[in-house]
DNA sequence: CTTAGCACTCTCGCCTCACGAGTGCTAACC
DNA sequence: GGTTAGCACTCGTGAGGCGAGAGTGCTAAG
């Protein structure tokens, strides 16, 4: 009964959900026609329309009032419809501009990534910071505060830097402190964890035995080490809360019914990006692929996410570092501007972070939009 | 007509400011004394209310239905009727603990204390990064990343570090490096913005004219003080929203006129929190008057703010570092519970930076809740 | 000054009803 | 067979009305 999938249905498939994106309504037969000067009669949409209903592309909400499309309708867009944009140059430009204030403060990155991508893409943004897949020790840097404190400064592969105080014994010369961080640095230079804790075990270098003091230093880079390694899920920054509540979506459309729907999906959303529930299973699944990934609406089984789709990318350097970013809205969303976004956003920290690595670090022409693959 | 605050009328205005901040609904003369088993009856109490209403600190929402303090009533609960709490020492304890885990991880002080507020007072919670009335340098130190990347490690008295990468010329060793950063550390060792600028210009050390690379670093240990200085409006730090958006206020009690309000309430808190707006000015009030202040309502003239109150204290080291914490909410609001935990916390954030600049350190009771005042 | 009694007011929830938008179906048309 | 016009039908939406209940303000008596 439901017929093939022609061409015109489609079309139709394709306009529906513009229209739906556009207007957050139900989208009706007529409306369609005369919007889009369709060369056929309402009648005729409202017969493919049923026909995409029945595959399972779109739904009533009521039996009066036009359709919505489901999850399958939005992913059959995503994957068939929908012409595959770019950022205009101008917004590009500007999102450069940005990055290009903060270039330096690498602690800035992840926040100012969540800030474009929320302003551009007018939805909530998440991102984890850049993660080393194996943390590597650098150096270490102690400086005196005052007599009895003194600030440990600990670097790692990649520009991750960690900063702890410690109570020192007084009358240690900065000398004192410098020549003990050299050794421990000297330690521990470029090793990993767990290489690390062999070394403090056997408590040497070059033969002779560390000292009290030095061993003490060693034991809390080992610690700090250990905190990274076991903090097993990633911390996930977000921003442009506020962004996403000025969809309609979160607007008491009519009836209080409604409203009290809006304002408990707005608890929810919350909950979600403060607790990361919901989306801390997608960052790993995200980690692992390339390129970018939609998961649409209740795709992916949890329910609390049932109303909100995720397009998420990992950035980074292969082999290196990585993180996720991305963009989470209800899954009335404009895709192809959203997936733009998080595309370009990925491949600009994905370049930022190459020439911190020097790799593959392209100085003038940093962002280039690799147009990689949009599906794992 | 109105008569005099007798002490009964202060008991009453005291018990319905109690109910409504328990039960956030208009309280009726007949349940406060059916509650509090008061000794007179429920008439007593209407003409009592008629004349606190016509002293300004109820008001009627409706004709029917009970009362509801203004924030008149609330300034007068605060002020006269309330009596001063402290946590109690079992979350005293937890809290102490939750401190005590981080201990060293100064970074982290300012976030954990709005986690802490918001879950102890059930509210928002706002903060501000601790800042140096006067902002020193301590030292420069340099680390190489790669052969063209170091990262810079600008320590400021007061434990307070900034990091930022920098290109640097191939074929620097690390001891070139560390030599470097000596010398830039010593030239500008404990001094001033202005100091440094000065310094800056003449870009010798000892008579010895810096070279082109120390110059540089001098120009960024410049640039990174000139931007803390400008830095005018304080970067405010919040938590809590969830804990905050959980109060009845925000929930649709009946009605879809209630519903819309509750959702733009929401909306402009978000806002508030967000960008600071109508937060910020009270910042610098709270910071230069000690003690823990109250601005309930509408009182500070902010309209946007018309519906919240805000608890705030100043917590640091006299004359070294200070910054501001607290808790906001709507009016209706626990105040000697919330004021109890914005005042212990402060003294908390206090002895640890205490600890820090090693003035007044109490190393094991690092958390006396110290009874300052609590007005302005 | 306090209290009992009572009329009055106003909200809330519920119901009904009419309207209109949009569909699904049927039958005619190309 | 696909397309279209016509039309009955469905259902959400909003306005209006009504009864119940809560709580007050007032008056007059204790």
């Amino acid at each position: 009964m439901s017929g093939p999938l022609t061409e015109r249905r489609q079309t139709i498939l394709k306009l529906v959900i513009q229209e739906f994106v556009d207007t957050a309504t139900p989208v009706a037969s007529e409306t369609l026609v005369r919007k889009y000067r369709l060369p056929v009669s309402p009648a005729t949409v409202r017969n493919d329309m049923a026909a995409l209903e029945e595959l399972g592309f779109l739904t009533h909400p009521h039996t009066s009032g036009g359709r919505i499309p489901t999850d399958a309708g939005y992913r059959f867009f995503v994957e068939n419809l929908m012409e595959r944009t770019s950022l205009s140059p101008a917004e590009q430009r500007m999102i450069r501009h940005q990055f290009y204030q903060v270039r330096g403060e690498l602690d800035q990155w992840v926040q100012l990534a969540c800030a474009v991508l929320a302003r551009t893409a007018h939805n909530a943004s998440v991102a984890t910071a850049p993660r080393a897949e194996q943390l590597r020790f650098k150096s270490l840097e102690l400086i005196a505060i005052h007599e009895t404190m003194a600030l440990a400064v600990m670097v790692f592969h990649g520009g991750i830097v960690k900063q702890q105080t410690l109570p020192i014994e007084p009358g240690r010369t900065p000398e004192d402190l410098r020549r003990a961080a050299g050794i421990v640095s000297d330690l521990l230079a470029d090793t990993t964890l767990s290489r690390a804790e062999e070394l403090a075990a056997t408590a040497t270098l070059n033969g002779i035995p560390l000292s009290d003091f030095e061993r003490g230093l060693v034991d809390l880079v080992v610690r700090a080490m250990q905190a990274f390694e076991e903090q097993a899920q990633e911390q996930i920054y977000s921003d442009g809360l506020l962004e996403m509540l000025s969809q309609p979506e979160f607007l008491p459309a009519s009836g209080r019914d409604d409203a009290e729907r809006a304002i408990e999906r707005m608890r929810r959303t919350l909950e979600i990006l403060k607790s990361g529930r919901g989306l801390s299973p997608l960052i790993p699944q995200a980690l692992a692929s390339g390129g970018v990934q939609v998961i649409i609406g209740g795709e992916h089984g949890e329910d609390a996410m049932r109303d909100y789709s995720v397009i998420l990318a990992r950035y980074g350097v292969e082999g290196a570092i990585a993180g996720v970013l991305g963009v989470i809205g209800p899954t009335r969303m404009a895709y192809p501007r959203s997936i733009s976004t998080v595309r370009y956003i990925a491949s600009l920290m994905s370049n930022l972070l190459a020439e911190l690595y020097n790799v593959n670090a392209r100085p003038s022409d940093v962002a280039t939009d690799t147009q990689d693959e949009q599906r794992a």
